[in-house]
DNA sequence: AAAATAATGTCAATGAATTGACAGAGTCTT
DNA sequence: AAGACTCTGTCAATTCATTGACATTATTTT
Protein backbone atom coordinates (compact mmCIF):
# COMPACT_ATOMS: atom_id res chain seq x y z
CA UNK A 1 0.00 0.00 0.00
CA UNK A 2 1.95 2.80 -1.46
CA UNK A 3 1.03 5.91 0.34
CA UNK A 4 2.17 9.53 -0.97
CA UNK A 5 1.35 12.47 1.05
CA UNK A 6 -1.30 14.86 -0.08
CA UNK A 7 -1.04 17.80 -0.01
CA UNK A 8 -3.29 20.57 2.26
CA UNK A 9 -4.23 22.28 -1.11
CA UNK A 10 -6.23 19.00 -1.91
CA UNK A 11 -7.52 18.37 1.94
CA UNK A 12 -8.89 22.46 1.41
CA UNK A 13 -10.79 21.48 -1.58
CA UNK A 14 -12.84 18.51 0.14
CA UNK A 15 -14.92 19.70 2.45
CA UNK A 16 -16.35 22.00 -0.71
CA UNK A 17 -16.36 19.02 -2.23
CA UNK A 18 -18.31 17.39 0.69
CA UNK A 19 -20.93 20.06 0.64
CA UNK A 20 -22.01 20.40 -2.84
CA UNK A 21 -22.22 16.60 -3.12
CA UNK A 22 -24.08 17.03 0.04
CA UNK A 23 -26.54 19.22 -1.65
CA UNK A 24 -26.61 16.85 -4.88
CA UNK A 25 -27.63 13.76 -3.00
CA UNK A 26 -30.31 15.89 -1.03
CA UNK A 27 -31.65 16.98 -4.67
CA UNK A 28 -31.68 13.59 -5.62
CA UNK A 29 -29.44 13.93 -7.62
CA UNK A 30 -27.55 9.82 -8.14
CA UNK A 31 -24.86 10.57 -10.10
CA UNK A 32 -22.76 13.69 -11.53
CA UNK A 33 -19.51 14.06 -13.74
CA UNK A 34 -16.14 15.93 -13.04
CA UNK A 35 -17.81 18.16 -16.14
CA UNK A 36 -21.18 18.66 -14.70
CA UNK A 37 -19.10 19.19 -10.93
CA UNK A 38 -17.01 21.39 -12.64
CA UNK A 39 -19.86 23.64 -13.90
CA UNK A 40 -21.44 24.00 -10.42
CA UNK A 41 -18.78 24.62 -8.51
CA UNK A 42 -16.25 26.86 -11.16
CA UNK A 43 -13.16 24.47 -10.71
CA UNK A 44 -11.66 22.63 -13.08
CA UNK A 45 -12.73 19.06 -14.13
CA UNK A 46 -9.35 18.02 -14.26
CA UNK A 47 -8.32 19.61 -11.11
CA UNK A 48 -12.27 17.65 -9.66
CA UNK A 49 -10.59 14.08 -10.85
CA UNK A 50 -7.01 14.65 -10.32
CA UNK A 51 -8.22 15.50 -6.30
CA UNK A 52 -9.92 12.38 -6.06
CA UNK A 53 -8.16 10.02 -7.67
CA UNK A 54 -5.69 10.81 -4.86
CA UNK A 55 -7.50 9.01 -2.75
CA UNK A 56 -8.16 5.91 -5.48
CA UNK A 57 -10.69 5.99 -8.22
CA UNK A 58 -14.16 6.63 -7.05
CA UNK A 59 -15.42 7.19 -10.25
CA UNK A 60 -16.59 4.98 -13.38
CA UNK A 61 -15.32 5.54 -16.97
CA UNK A 62 -18.65 6.24 -18.97
CA UNK A 63 -20.49 6.83 -16.27
CA UNK A 64 -19.30 9.43 -13.66
CA UNK A 65 -19.49 9.42 -9.83
CA UNK A 66 -22.31 7.59 -7.95
CA UNK A 67 -23.04 10.94 -5.82
CA UNK A 68 -24.34 8.78 -2.99
CA UNK A 69 -20.85 6.90 -2.70
CA UNK A 70 -18.84 9.71 -3.60
CA UNK A 71 -20.05 11.47 -0.54
CA UNK A 72 -19.45 8.94 1.55
CA UNK A 73 -15.95 8.48 0.42
CA UNK A 74 -15.56 11.92 0.83
CA UNK A 75 -16.71 11.68 4.29
CA UNK A 76 -14.27 9.47 5.45
CA UNK A 77 -11.38 10.31 4.03
CA UNK A 78 -12.52 13.56 6.29
CA UNK A 79 -12.60 11.28 9.38
CA UNK A 80 -16.32 12.14 9.91
CA UNK A 81 -17.40 8.69 9.85
CA UNK A 82 -16.14 8.78 13.61
CA UNK A 83 -17.15 10.47 16.40
CA UNK A 84 -15.23 13.09 17.98
CA UNK A 85 -15.55 14.76 21.27
CA UNK A 86 -14.90 18.64 21.83
CA UNK A 87 -14.62 20.76 24.56
CA UNK A 88 -14.26 24.44 24.39
CA UNK A 89 -12.00 26.80 26.48
CA UNK A 90 -12.88 30.32 27.23
CA UNK A 91 -16.88 30.80 27.37
CA UNK A 92 -16.98 34.31 26.35
CA UNK A 93 -18.88 35.53 23.28
CA UNK A 94 -17.15 33.35 20.46
CA UNK A 95 -17.04 30.28 23.28
CA UNK A 96 -20.88 30.22 23.54
CA UNK A 97 -21.79 31.00 19.96
CA UNK A 98 -19.81 28.09 19.13
CA UNK A 99 -21.15 25.84 21.97
CA UNK A 100 -24.69 26.50 20.56
CA UNK A 101 -23.32 25.29 17.52
CA UNK A 102 -25.87 22.63 16.50
CA UNK A 103 -24.16 21.86 13.32
CA UNK A 104 -21.67 20.25 14.31
CA UNK A 105 -23.25 17.38 16.22
CA UNK A 106 -24.49 16.08 12.85
CA UNK A 107 -20.41 15.47 11.86
CA UNK A 108 -19.95 13.46 14.36
CA UNK A 109 -18.27 16.67 16.40
CA UNK A 110 -20.08 16.03 19.92
CA UNK A 111 -19.74 19.12 22.47
CA UNK A 112 -19.23 17.71 25.75
CA UNK A 113 -17.61 20.32 28.03
CA UNK A 114 -16.88 24.38 28.41
CA UNK A 115 -13.96 26.03 30.81
CA UNK A 116 -13.65 29.32 31.69
CA UNK A 117 -11.86 31.12 34.87
CA UNK A 118 -14.14 33.49 35.19
CA UNK A 119 -16.29 32.40 38.82
CA UNK A 120 -19.23 34.18 37.29
CA UNK A 121 -19.57 32.26 34.18
CA UNK A 122 -19.65 28.83 36.44
CA UNK A 123 -22.80 27.03 36.62
CA UNK A 124 -23.96 28.78 33.72
CA UNK A 125 -25.88 25.90 31.33
CA UNK A 126 -25.06 26.14 26.99
CA UNK A 127 -27.29 23.24 25.60
CA UNK A 128 -27.30 21.63 29.05
CA UNK A 129 -23.20 21.78 29.59
CA UNK A 130 -22.27 24.18 32.54
CA UNK A 131 -19.85 26.25 32.35
CA UNK A 132 -16.20 24.66 34.37
CA UNK A 133 -13.07 26.24 35.82
CA UNK A 134 -10.40 25.62 33.87
CA UNK A 135 -9.06 23.59 36.92
CA UNK A 136 -11.02 20.97 35.98
CA UNK A 137 -10.03 20.74 32.42
CA UNK A 138 -7.03 17.83 33.03
CA UNK A 139 -9.64 15.32 34.93
CA UNK A 140 -12.33 15.78 32.19
CA UNK A 141 -10.23 15.50 29.41
CA UNK A 142 -9.00 12.04 30.63
CA UNK A 143 -12.12 10.74 31.67
CA UNK A 144 -13.92 11.91 28.92
CA UNK A 145 -11.78 10.58 25.75
CA UNK A 146 -11.93 14.49 24.22
CA UNK A 147 -9.70 14.73 20.88
CA UNK A 148 -10.69 18.22 20.09
CA UNK A 149 -10.27 21.38 22.05
CA UNK A 150 -11.63 24.69 21.02
CA UNK A 151 -9.50 27.56 21.95
CA UNK A 152 -11.85 30.88 22.51
CA UNK A 153 -9.30 32.66 24.93
CA UNK A 154 -7.27 35.49 24.71
CA UNK A 155 -3.93 35.38 23.51
CA UNK A 156 -2.22 35.94 26.74
CA UNK A 157 -3.25 32.35 28.08
CA UNK A 158 -3.43 30.83 24.72
CA UNK A 159 -0.16 29.07 24.29
CA UNK A 160 -0.17 28.09 27.98
CA UNK A 161 -3.61 26.50 27.68
CA UNK A 162 -2.42 24.07 24.88
CA UNK A 163 0.45 23.04 26.10
CA UNK A 164 -1.74 22.09 28.93
CA UNK A 165 -4.31 20.36 26.52
CA UNK A 166 -1.45 18.45 24.25
CA UNK A 167 -0.18 17.18 27.95
CA UNK A 168 -3.80 15.99 28.93
CA UNK A 169 -3.87 14.37 25.82
CA UNK A 170 -5.72 16.30 23.42
CA UNK A 171 -4.93 14.84 19.81
CA UNK A 172 -6.41 18.25 17.37
CA UNK A 173 -6.99 22.13 18.35
CA UNK A 174 -9.23 24.60 17.16
CA UNK A 175 -7.17 27.75 17.37
CA UNK A 176 -9.80 30.95 17.28
CA UNK A 177 -6.89 33.09 19.69
CA UNK A 178 -4.98 35.18 17.74
CA UNK A 179 -1.77 33.50 18.21
CA UNK A 180 0.59 30.78 17.15
CA UNK A 181 0.55 27.88 19.30
CA UNK A 182 3.32 25.64 19.58
CA UNK A 183 2.72 22.26 20.31
CA UNK A 184 4.56 18.96 19.20
CA UNK A 185 4.62 17.58 15.59
CA UNK A 186 1.69 15.35 16.32
CA UNK A 187 -0.76 17.77 17.61
CA UNK A 188 -2.77 19.10 14.90
CA UNK A 189 -3.59 22.67 15.02
CA UNK A 190 -6.74 24.44 12.45
CA UNK A 191 -6.51 28.60 13.30
CA UNK A 192 -9.15 30.51 12.65
CA UNK A 193 -7.64 33.79 12.93
CA UNK A 194 -10.79 36.55 12.18
CA UNK A 195 -8.71 39.45 12.57
CA UNK A 196 -6.24 37.76 9.46
CA UNK A 197 -9.29 37.26 7.17
CA UNK A 198 -10.45 40.67 8.15
CA UNK A 199 -7.55 42.31 6.50
CA UNK A 200 -7.72 39.93 3.65
CA UNK A 201 -10.70 41.48 3.02
CA UNK A 202 -9.65 45.12 3.80
CA UNK A 203 -6.75 44.50 1.08
CA UNK A 204 -8.98 43.08 -1.54
CA UNK A 205 -11.43 46.44 -1.42
CA UNK A 206 -8.70 48.97 -0.97
CA UNK A 207 -6.94 47.02 -4.42
CA UNK A 208 -9.88 46.93 -5.86
CA UNK A 209 -10.86 50.64 -5.74
CA UNK A 210 -6.88 51.30 -6.96
CA UNK A 211 -7.20 48.99 -9.53
CA UNK A 212 -10.63 50.35 -10.76
CA UNK A 213 -8.99 54.07 -10.95
CA UNK A 214 -6.64 53.30 -13.62
CA UNK B 1 3.71 52.82 -12.74
CA UNK B 2 3.80 49.53 -13.41
CA UNK B 3 1.45 47.23 -11.73
CA UNK B 4 2.24 43.18 -11.22
CA UNK B 5 -0.85 41.06 -10.10
CA UNK B 6 0.23 40.19 -6.28
CA UNK B 7 -1.08 36.64 -5.54
CA UNK B 8 -3.52 35.80 -2.64
CA UNK B 9 -1.01 33.16 -1.29
CA UNK B 10 1.03 36.33 -0.57
CA UNK B 11 -1.53 38.76 0.51
CA UNK B 12 -2.66 35.60 3.53
CA UNK B 13 1.05 35.80 5.01
CA UNK B 14 0.56 40.35 5.34
CA UNK B 15 -1.99 40.14 8.45
CA UNK B 16 0.63 37.40 9.85
CA UNK B 17 3.56 39.88 9.56
CA UNK B 18 1.92 42.62 10.57
CA UNK B 19 0.97 40.51 14.17
CA UNK B 20 4.71 39.69 14.39
CA UNK B 21 5.64 43.74 13.52
CA UNK B 22 3.16 44.28 16.31
CA UNK B 23 4.80 42.41 18.59
CA UNK B 24 8.33 43.43 18.25
CA UNK B 25 7.26 46.87 18.20
CA UNK B 26 5.60 46.52 21.37
CA UNK B 27 8.93 45.06 23.10
CA UNK B 28 10.33 48.15 21.75
CA UNK B 29 12.75 46.67 19.12
CA UNK B 30 13.63 49.18 15.94
CA UNK B 31 14.99 46.85 13.55
CA UNK B 32 14.80 42.89 12.89
CA UNK B 33 16.48 41.23 9.45
CA UNK B 34 14.85 38.99 7.19
CA UNK B 35 16.89 36.28 9.20
CA UNK B 36 15.35 37.06 12.67
CA UNK B 37 11.98 37.35 11.49
CA UNK B 38 12.70 34.07 10.16
CA UNK B 39 13.23 32.34 13.02
CA UNK B 40 10.82 33.95 14.97
CA UNK B 41 7.92 32.75 12.28
CA UNK B 42 9.36 29.93 11.39
CA UNK B 43 9.35 30.43 7.57
CA UNK B 44 11.96 31.34 4.98
CA UNK B 45 14.03 34.07 4.95
CA UNK B 46 14.21 34.53 0.98
CA UNK B 47 10.38 34.31 1.74
CA UNK B 48 9.78 37.68 3.77
CA UNK B 49 12.56 39.28 1.35
CA UNK B 50 10.52 38.17 -1.81
CA UNK B 51 7.15 38.99 0.40
CA UNK B 52 7.96 42.30 0.79
CA UNK B 53 9.76 43.01 -1.65
CA UNK B 54 6.45 42.64 -4.03
CA UNK B 55 5.52 46.21 -2.90
CA UNK B 56 8.74 47.78 -2.95
CA UNK B 57 11.86 47.67 -1.27
CA UNK B 58 11.16 48.20 2.83
CA UNK B 59 14.49 47.34 3.87
CA UNK B 60 18.20 48.49 3.85
CA UNK B 61 21.19 46.21 2.59
CA UNK B 62 23.10 45.97 5.86
CA UNK B 63 20.70 47.25 8.30
CA UNK B 64 17.52 44.83 7.72
CA UNK B 65 14.02 46.36 8.74
CA UNK B 66 12.75 49.07 10.59
CA UNK B 67 9.97 47.66 12.74
CA UNK B 68 8.16 50.79 12.96
CA UNK B 69 8.43 51.76 9.39
CA UNK B 70 7.44 48.20 7.92
CA UNK B 71 4.71 47.80 10.36
CA UNK B 72 2.91 51.16 9.56
CA UNK B 73 3.71 49.76 5.20
CA UNK B 74 2.07 46.82 6.21
CA UNK B 75 -0.59 48.23 7.85
CA UNK B 76 -0.88 50.83 4.74
CA UNK B 77 -1.06 47.75 2.18
CA UNK B 78 -3.56 46.08 3.68
CA UNK B 79 -5.85 49.29 4.17
CA UNK B 80 -5.90 49.60 7.99
CA UNK B 81 -4.95 53.15 7.58
CA UNK B 82 -8.84 53.98 6.44
CA UNK B 83 -11.68 53.39 7.98
CA UNK B 84 -14.39 50.24 7.30
CA UNK B 85 -17.48 50.84 8.30
CA UNK B 86 -19.15 47.48 8.90
CA UNK B 87 -22.95 46.04 10.01
CA UNK B 88 -23.54 42.54 10.84
CA UNK B 89 -26.70 40.75 9.34
CA UNK B 90 -27.72 38.18 11.45
CA UNK B 91 -28.01 38.36 15.65
CA UNK B 92 -27.99 34.99 16.56
CA UNK B 93 -25.08 33.86 18.66
CA UNK B 94 -22.27 34.74 16.03
CA UNK B 95 -23.36 37.77 15.59
CA UNK B 96 -23.37 38.96 18.79
CA UNK B 97 -20.39 37.78 19.15
CA UNK B 98 -18.80 39.70 16.86
CA UNK B 99 -20.56 42.55 17.27
CA UNK B 100 -18.89 42.07 20.72
CA UNK B 101 -15.47 41.96 19.52
CA UNK B 102 -14.16 45.31 20.63
CA UNK B 103 -10.56 44.50 18.92
CA UNK B 104 -12.00 45.10 15.04
CA UNK B 105 -12.76 49.23 15.50
CA UNK B 106 -8.47 49.16 17.03
CA UNK B 107 -7.82 48.40 13.32
CA UNK B 108 -10.26 50.63 11.88
CA UNK B 109 -13.64 48.52 11.27
CA UNK B 110 -15.95 50.37 13.21
CA UNK B 111 -19.12 48.46 13.99
CA UNK B 112 -22.29 50.47 12.79
CA UNK B 113 -25.45 48.58 12.62
CA UNK B 114 -27.16 45.12 13.52
CA UNK B 115 -30.14 43.31 11.76
CA UNK B 116 -32.02 40.45 11.68
CA UNK B 117 -35.28 38.83 11.13
CA UNK B 118 -36.35 37.91 13.77
CA UNK B 119 -39.15 40.46 15.53
CA UNK B 120 -38.00 39.41 19.26
CA UNK B 121 -34.63 40.76 18.81
CA UNK B 122 -35.36 44.02 17.28
CA UNK B 123 -34.42 47.08 19.94
CA UNK B 124 -32.19 44.17 21.88
CA UNK B 125 -28.88 46.76 22.19
CA UNK B 126 -25.04 45.29 21.66
CA UNK B 127 -22.57 47.94 22.68
CA UNK B 128 -24.99 50.57 22.44
CA UNK B 129 -26.46 49.26 18.99
CA UNK B 130 -29.71 48.49 18.28
CA UNK B 131 -31.03 45.30 16.16
CA UNK B 132 -33.26 46.80 13.69
CA UNK B 133 -35.47 44.68 11.11
CA UNK B 134 -33.68 43.83 7.85
CA UNK B 135 -35.94 45.88 6.07
CA UNK B 136 -33.96 49.32 6.89
CA UNK B 137 -31.28 47.53 5.82
CA UNK B 138 -30.95 49.46 1.88
CA UNK B 139 -31.58 53.10 3.82
CA UNK B 140 -29.06 52.14 6.71
CA UNK B 141 -26.44 50.92 4.18
CA UNK B 142 -26.76 54.01 2.16
CA UNK B 143 -27.46 56.74 4.53
CA UNK B 144 -24.61 55.48 6.63
CA UNK B 145 -21.51 55.09 4.05
CA UNK B 146 -21.55 51.06 4.91
CA UNK B 147 -18.68 49.43 3.31
CA UNK B 148 -18.62 45.87 4.40
CA UNK B 149 -21.20 43.20 5.82
CA UNK B 150 -21.12 40.50 7.53
CA UNK B 151 -23.39 37.62 6.82
CA UNK B 152 -23.88 36.01 9.62
CA UNK B 153 -27.12 33.93 8.90
CA UNK B 154 -28.61 30.49 7.77
CA UNK B 155 -27.29 29.70 4.44
CA UNK B 156 -30.81 29.54 2.63
CA UNK B 157 -31.18 33.27 3.05
CA UNK B 158 -27.54 34.15 2.83
CA UNK B 159 -27.25 34.43 -1.15
CA UNK B 160 -30.41 36.39 -1.73
CA UNK B 161 -29.55 38.89 1.23
CA UNK B 162 -25.81 38.90 -0.42
CA UNK B 163 -27.19 40.21 -3.81
CA UNK B 164 -29.25 42.67 -2.33
CA UNK B 165 -26.63 44.43 -0.24
CA UNK B 166 -24.35 44.55 -3.46
CA UNK B 167 -26.90 46.40 -4.97
CA UNK B 168 -27.22 48.50 -2.13
CA UNK B 169 -23.59 49.69 -2.45
CA UNK B 170 -21.75 47.42 -0.50
CA UNK B 171 -18.16 46.91 -1.48
CA UNK B 172 -16.93 43.68 0.30
CA UNK B 173 -18.98 40.63 2.13
CA UNK B 174 -17.30 39.08 5.43
CA UNK B 175 -19.01 35.40 4.65
CA UNK B 176 -20.09 33.23 7.52
CA UNK B 177 -22.84 31.65 5.87
CA UNK B 178 -21.89 27.87 4.76
CA UNK B 179 -22.56 28.78 1.29
CA UNK B 180 -20.97 30.26 -2.07
CA UNK B 181 -21.95 33.71 -2.72
CA UNK B 182 -22.78 34.87 -6.31
CA UNK B 183 -22.03 38.43 -6.82
CA UNK B 184 -20.35 40.33 -9.59
CA UNK B 185 -16.62 40.27 -9.80
CA UNK B 186 -15.83 43.75 -8.29
CA UNK B 187 -17.29 43.05 -4.78
CA UNK B 188 -14.84 41.10 -2.28
CA UNK B 189 -15.79 38.13 -0.74
CA UNK B 190 -14.44 36.93 1.98
CA UNK B 191 -15.80 33.76 3.23
CA UNK B 192 -15.05 32.24 7.12
CA UNK B 193 -16.32 28.42 6.32
CA UNK B 194 -16.27 27.50 10.33
CA UNK B 195 -17.24 23.65 9.56
CA UNK B 196 -14.65 23.47 6.68
CA UNK B 197 -12.03 24.24 8.70
CA UNK B 198 -12.92 21.55 11.45
CA UNK B 199 -13.42 19.17 8.62
CA UNK B 200 -9.84 20.00 7.44
CA UNK B 201 -8.74 19.57 11.53
CA UNK B 202 -10.44 16.10 11.92
CA UNK B 203 -9.05 14.80 8.43
CA UNK B 204 -5.67 15.92 9.90
CA UNK B 205 -5.93 13.98 13.03
CA UNK B 206 -7.33 10.83 11.09
CA UNK B 207 -3.94 11.01 8.99
CA UNK B 208 -1.79 11.57 11.86
CA UNK B 209 -3.29 8.01 13.51
CA UNK B 210 -2.80 6.64 10.18
CA UNK B 211 0.49 7.78 9.54
CA UNK B 212 1.65 6.79 13.29
CA UNK B 213 0.00 3.35 13.18
CA UNK B 214 2.62 2.81 10.16
C1' DA C 1 -23.89 -7.55 -30.72
C1' DA C 2 -21.59 -3.82 -32.74
C1' DA C 3 -20.94 0.96 -33.11
C1' DA C 4 -21.20 5.33 -31.09
C1' DT C 5 -20.82 7.98 -27.18
C1' DA C 6 -19.38 9.39 -22.59
C1' DA C 7 -16.30 10.21 -19.04
C1' DT C 8 -12.64 8.51 -16.05
C1' DG C 9 -7.75 7.91 -14.77
C1' DT C 10 -3.37 9.35 -15.86
C1' DC C 11 0.58 11.32 -18.20
C1' DA C 12 2.70 15.38 -19.89
C1' DA C 13 2.90 20.37 -20.21
C1' DT C 14 2.36 24.48 -18.26
C1' DG C 15 2.16 27.79 -14.70
C1' DA C 16 2.75 29.42 -9.92
C1' DA C 17 5.12 29.54 -5.58
C1' DT C 18 9.05 28.73 -2.89
C1' DT C 19 13.78 28.34 -2.06
C1' DG C 20 18.65 29.12 -2.94
C1' DA C 21 22.49 31.92 -4.32
C1' DC C 22 24.96 36.01 -4.70
C1' DA C 23 26.20 40.80 -6.34
C1' DG C 24 26.20 45.04 -4.54
C1' DA C 25 24.65 48.59 -1.35
C1' DG C 26 24.96 50.11 3.20
C1' DT C 27 26.67 49.73 8.02
C1' DC C 28 29.91 49.15 11.54
C1' DT C 29 34.52 48.85 13.45
C1' DT C 30 39.02 50.21 14.09
C1' DA D 1 38.68 56.65 5.99
C1' DA D 2 39.43 51.99 4.73
C1' DG D 3 38.34 47.40 5.30
C1' DA D 4 35.43 43.91 7.11
C1' DC D 5 31.01 42.64 7.60
C1' DT D 6 25.97 42.52 7.10
C1' DC D 7 21.85 41.94 4.82
C1' DT D 8 18.79 43.35 1.13
C1' DG D 9 16.95 42.94 -3.54
C1' DT D 10 16.79 40.05 -7.29
C1' DC D 11 17.78 36.44 -10.54
C1' DA D 12 17.87 31.57 -11.30
C1' DA D 13 16.71 26.92 -9.90
C1' DT D 14 13.66 24.02 -7.96
C1' DT D 15 9.58 22.32 -6.24
C1' DC D 16 4.67 22.17 -6.14
C1' DA D 17 -0.03 22.82 -8.19
C1' DT D 18 -3.03 23.22 -12.00
C1' DT D 19 -4.47 22.47 -16.51
C1' DG D 20 -4.71 20.07 -20.89
C1' DA D 21 -4.78 16.00 -23.69
C1' DC D 22 -5.94 11.46 -24.68
C1' DA D 23 -5.98 6.33 -24.35
C1' DT D 24 -8.93 3.30 -22.25
C1' DT D 25 -12.95 1.50 -20.32
C1' DA D 26 -17.62 1.49 -19.49
C1' DT D 27 -22.28 2.72 -20.98
C1' DT D 28 -25.88 3.52 -24.12
C1' DT D 29 -28.07 3.24 -28.49
C1' DT D 30 -29.43 1.02 -32.60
Amino acid sequence: MEEKEISQAVISRLPRYFRYLSELRDAGIERVSSQELSDIMKVTASQIRQDFNNFGGFGQQGYGYNVEFLYHEIGKILGLDRTHHLIIIGAGNLGQALANYVNFERRGFLFRGLFDNNPKLYGKKIRGIEVQPMENMEVFVKENNIDIAVLTIPKAEAVTVAEQLVEYGIKGIWNFAHVDLNVPENIQVENVHLSDSLMKLSYNISRFEIDSAK
